[in-house]
DNA sequence: CTTGTAGTTGAAAATGTCTTTCATTTATCA
DNA sequence: TGATAAATGAAAGACATTTTCAACTACAAG
């Protein structure tokens, strides 16, 4: 399944939310690309069209396509606090560079098993997981 | 393998640092409980013992304790930016409760096989892996 | 095309977590 | 006991993110 800038926005005033020149700019860089981008970046992006959008807007933005399930989030190196959003696609994991922040996706992950394992020993019901791995990529390793 | 805090505390002896009694009550609450908590936790109870330690104080104890490796992070529900620590053990993961952040620890994970398929992949060098289940724990889920 | 209004906006201030700086104090060992 | 390198607390700083609030606007109903 994939999510147009134009799909999107129909849902968005279907759930009651306006569509704002605003948020179609954050759409825009969103839906135009497969990169991941941290909120300042899609803010600085915004600005080039729209020099009047402020960071707090592209926050609430990001904030709300998240809640509707339509944006993920990588947690750069697992420490860090910046954090980056994606358009989905179908289930998917990161693999961080530490040195240089590329993430690379991959959608392998064969979690079923212990998911239904763990659930059985805690009594938890889960419903969701996190996993990435990190590491110094190719470019990186070289110099 | 067991760290107790004597044994912590000849350790750090060892590698060149003091042993005040700051990093003392630090180490007494850590190494007490198997529970996991925030920086703000531990500062709490320090205080009660030893009422002019600095959360500062206790943030360096604890950056000093992970750096030494005796220390291990969790990210609550993935997204927080608070994090956790507790007296490691060997490898092991976590399965928050996102209701009320208790953390479960398990063991198995099997995730060398995937890794070295991605490594193949895409030429990084992997050096480690962040694996979270998050889930409603037995008790929120009767609420 | 107006108009009412609930939802949205930007700026500034606030929050929360963690780090740095710096003058003062202290654990440790010769 | 005294020298000294390391450690401390307070206050300020750094950042990412959120909240507040008065002004603004998309859009549906008339």
């Amino acid at each position: 399944m994939k999510y147009t800038n134009r799909r999107i926005a129909s849902l968005l005033r279907q759930k009651g939310f306006k569509l704002t020149p605003q948020r179609r700019a954050v759409l825009d860089i969103i839906c135009s690309s497969t990169e991941h981008f941290t909120p300042v970046q899609i803010y600085e992006r915004a600005r080039q069209e729209h020099p009047d959008v402020g960071l707090v807007t592209v926050y609430r933005t990001l904030n709300m396509l998240a809640a509707l399930g339509l944006l993920c989030q990588v947690h750069m190196d697992g420490r860090k606090r910046s954090y980056v959003m994606r358009r989905p696609a179908e289930h998917h994991h990161h693999l961080v560079c530490s040195q240089c922040g590329t993430v690379v996706d991959f959608a392998s992950c064969d979690l079923g098993e212990l998911e239904e394992k763990l659930s059985r020993q805690t009594g938890f019901e889960i419903n969701g997981h996190l996993l990435e791995f990190s590491g110094c990529c190719q470019e990186c390793k070289q110099k």
